[in-house]
DNA sequence: CGTACCTTTGATAGAGTTCAAGAACGGTGG
DNA sequence: CCACCGTTCTTGAACTCTATCAAAGGTACG
């Protein structure tokens, strides 16, 4: 079993801390954390900025049931945020790679519901909630929030509709877009993640998670050693998880052309 | 099978319409619509106020594919959402009420990803995609988008973890709430969908939804005739399901106050 | 009043979980 | 460098939950 503790209304403990002003203007992931068209005003960048924080292996950015205080951008590194019910059980609730926004899950009542821990040495930028009032940073994060809801809407679908085998495909195909659009290869990659964290994401026991991973694998869709994920045949593996044509060329626009 | 077709890029014929400008702040929703902050000042309501829009039963407010013009405020009736995946599986990812904004999966990509149906002869405020540029409408918005990112993590969460008991009695239990929130019975209500409609929302086949509201009927938790659903013992039924008791009080926070 | 749809309940089958044991990997210390 | 340990991954077998198939009531509505 998890042992998470919850400890609700507790003020998180800075975990590693780099403070002071910093500006976005030289961020690595600029582009990925950016809408285009923000990026190009230094100045609007600089509103945005506002303090880093290291985040080490196993430590946790902001706990379920602390005060709503400020979101995160993930510069480097990777997060996975996992909320729980009353029982005890809990589950993943996503994984957070460098360009994206973290802590939405405190704006609907000012308390956190869920926790966010480091599963790669990581570095987030501070967006302190008083910064949200302002109009660019404002539209900044709706953006974020536009596509979080359309990420969660199709994480309900994926729940709901999809069998293991093809969550399994989807999330390898959505993973390895998001690769991609880090720049890194994405047809050969490290998920950094468990099978326990990949199973509980997708509603499946970790016995599972392996049993469909072996079963694309023999398909000759992707090879497996352990964390090392290598996709064989993309195209193939598409076809596998029911995603919808257009959705799917929707989500691509959002990112560089098609290769 | 469900047959909705899907007609994309397609733009929505105009349903029933009574077109012209109104105000809010005659609207019967008015308070559940609006956030109490902006309720108070009536030069804000009637920014939000553009047109309205009868829907007939079974018909569609806007369909999937379908560019985003406009989001809009139930008035009356209710609503159904459904998304699809490539197969022609789709799912019902949302149940609207009068005071619930719709329109949501358009934000995203332009595009909306759900088709919207009306189940019960509905009336909506239009709130036309240049409106939302107004700031006091944008923070409206804004928070009608953060409640709906945490539904859908409940969602998630949901169909990710409980199971199919467990699922319905959250189901039934959140239907309760909502109902009260708009000055209804709690305990003694028509669900106006089917049960197959709820059995795709909750992950469950139409069976199976019966089955549990008989287990739940037999437990002395409900009564159950056709679509008249009474709650009996609604503490015991809130343990069945495994929702957060902190998550809980947060929620209960949001409506008026607890009897 | 009959037809179509929705609901309920039963029987069977299948997908995924759980339990269990072995294998592979990564880190640590001798 | 190697042996050891804990953790994570993999695979097998039995079991559980839910889906599927099927048929019989109910209800709504023309």
């Amino acid at each position: 079993m998890l042992s998470v503790a919850v400890v609700p209304y507790l003020p998180y403990r800075p975990t590693s801390v780099a403070h002071g002003r910093v500006s976005c203007s030289t961020c690595s992931v600029r582009r990925a954390c950016l809408p285009h068209s923000l990026a190009e005003s230094p100045d609007v960048l600089d509103k945005l900025a506002y303090a880093r924080k290291r985040v080490k292996v196993d430590d946790v950015l902001y706990r379920m049931g602390s005060p709503f205080e400020s979101l995160y951008a993930v510069r480097t590194g990777f997060f996975e945020s996992r909320t729980a019910v009353a029982d005890g059980r809990e589950q993943v609730t996503g994984f957070h790679m460098p360009g994206d926004i973290v802590g939405m899950d405190g704006l609907a009542n000012g308390v956190h519901a869920a926790v966010v821990i480091a599963i790669a040495e990581a570095e987030v930028c501070v967006i302190p909630r008083a910064r949200l009032e302002d109009q660019d940073v404002q539209r900044h994060v709706h953006g974020a929030m536009t596509r979080e809801i359309g990420r969660a809407h199709d994480m309900m679908l994926a729940l709901g509709t999809l069998r293991a085998e093809e969550r399994l495909a989807a999330f390898l195909v959505g993973f390895s877009q998001r690769m991609r659009s880090l720049g890194y290869a994405r047809d050969d990659f490290n998920v950094r993640m468990s099978r326990l964290a990949i199973g509980s994401y997708l509603g499946l026991s970790l016995e599972t998670v392996c049993r469909m991973l072996g079963r694309l694998r023999d398909a000759g869709l992707i090879t497996v050693k352990q964390k090392r994920i290598c996709i064989v045949d993309l195209p193939r593996l598409r076809s596998v998880c029911g995603i919808t044509e257009a959705r799917r060329k929707a989500d691509l626009s959002l990112r560089t052309r098609e290769a």
